[in-house]
Formats: structure tokens, sequence, C-alpha cells
DNA sequence: GGGTCGATGCTAATATTTTAGCACAGTGCT
DNA sequence: AGCACTGTGCTAAAATATTAGCATCGACCC
């Protein structure tokens, strides 16, 4: 868990904190191979251990190296990241952040997907009433 | 639009862009109103200056003030704060993403939404074959 | 005209972030 | 044992972001 008082993530921290949810896990070498025109491997360092500090990040020993895990679950953390965009983007309506995934992905939707969506829908419109 | 070498937004910056997105467009009192433990308005004013030089902003005059927009488009942002989202937390899933959301929100989703999406969807099943 | 109010432009100090370098520890190999 | 390799811990410099202060300008009102 990120210590209460922790203030909010810079813009490398950001992108490192993006990259290991991305990997779910991931050591100081994933992390930059994962970005464009990384720093060196000892910034990167650095900066897993600065996550660390604040909380962000904890790490387990495999063999010889250190490999990085995030605090708070990739559920919860995504469900956070929704809501900012919701809130931000969409006036805080889901529906619509909805219909705006829909419609930018729609060629990149298999179609299961499209069936399990339907289904969801269909299962939420009965709860509603 | 963002000139292309610009560099990513730090964290004020980012969070005053996400204010000015919501608002749709701002001065810089109310950007100032709508973060919490504000710094200067003094501040909040060479951000606006700063995010206007990077390319994120442009400005009106309105009477004596500047109100300051977005020079990317809000529809078009939105859609890539939601890419970034799927990306990172959902394997690239758009439809993961959409469940998600409508996990999270069921409660909250006034039914002549759900009704909009399912025919969304439909139409979307339609097209993809 | 003179004064006040509400705004801007610019500059400079401070804090934070980002970066790299160096020293050291463990492992495996010859 | 000695050496190369791959990792870590720590420290300190450099770059960037954040902040506030001050001078100025125009509008309005007395």
């Amino acid at each position: 868990m990120p210590r209460s008082n922790a203030p909010a993530l810079s813009r490398r921290e950001r992108q490192i904190m993006d990259i290991v949810y991305r990997l779910k896990r991931a050591t100081a070498g994933e992390v930059q191979a994962e970005i464009p025109d990384p720093p060196s491997y000892s910034t990167i360092r650095a900066l897993l251990r600065v996550l660390e500090d604040k909380g962000h990040l904890r790490h387990e020993q495999d063999g010889p190296r250190y490999v990085f895990l995030p605090m708070v679950p990739k559920a919860r953390a995504s469900q956070t990241a929704l809501e900012q965009v919701v809130r931000t983007f969409f006036d805080g309506s889901a529906s619509q952040a909805m219909a705006a995934l829909l419609d930018a992905d729609d060629r990149a939707l298999p179609k299961g997907e499209l069936d399990r969506l339907a289904k969801l829908i269909a299962d939420a419109r009965k709860e509603g009433r």
C-alpha cells in the first residue's frame, strides 16, 4: 500500500509503475527494456528504490536479482485509473466511457468478447430494475 | 496540438490539464479553485503559461482575463487516455476494460444508458461478421 | 487626474526529480 | 585463489519543475 502521505508520482515514476503493472512483475533490466530512450540502468534502479521507499512497489529476491511488484493490486489500481479517466473526460459517466471504448476499437474486438459484453449488459439491465 | 517534441507532462501540469478538460475551459482562478491545497495564483498562472508554451493549451481573451482551452480536442485526448489505461491494465483488451467499468459502476448506470449500450453492442456484433 | 482593483509578464529562488558514478558483494569458472 | 560478470547500495551532480514576488497595464470610479 502506498503510504497515505506519499506524494503523487512523478513522470518517470508513473511510467515505471505502468510498466510494472503491464508486466505484472519486473526486474530493473526488464523495466529499462520497456522504456524508449532509456536512462542508465543505474538510474532505473534508483527510481525503483524510490518507488519502493514511497510504498508503491515491493521486491522479491529471485536468485541474484530483485523482482519488483506493485503494492496495490492491479485490479484495484485499474479501477482507480478508470475512475480518473471517467471523471476527467466523461463527466463521471461510465457508460459514456464504454461507448467511447466500443467506438474506438470495434474493429479489434473479438466476437466472443462482444458476446460476453452483451451478456454482462443484459444482466446489468435485469438487476437494475 | 502539442509540439511533437514536447516533453511529457509533469505532475502539476497533468493535474491542470485534467482540470481544464473537465471544465472544458478555465481561467487561472477556476483552475486554482479546483486544486486541493492549491499553490499561489501566481504559480497557477506560471504553469498555465508553460503549458501554453509547450503547445498543450491556448487561451482566448474574455474581457480582461484569459480563458484557457486544450489544443487537443477532448474527444481525441479521451481516446488517448483510454488507450493508455487499456494497454496498461487490461492487456490491450477494450472489452476487458468495459467489463471493469460495468462492474464498478453498475449501481450508478442509468437504465437508459444501459439500453443505449446494448444497442451499440448489438450493432457492433452485426458489423463484425 | 489619481487611486484601486484585477488582471498579466517576467524573473529568480527553491524544491524535486532525474541521472550517473563508484564501491562492494555474491556466484561461477578456470 | 583469482577473475569476470551481474547484481546491489549509496552518494552526489545536473536538469526540470514548482513556486512566489514584483513591476506593469487597463478599466472603472470618485
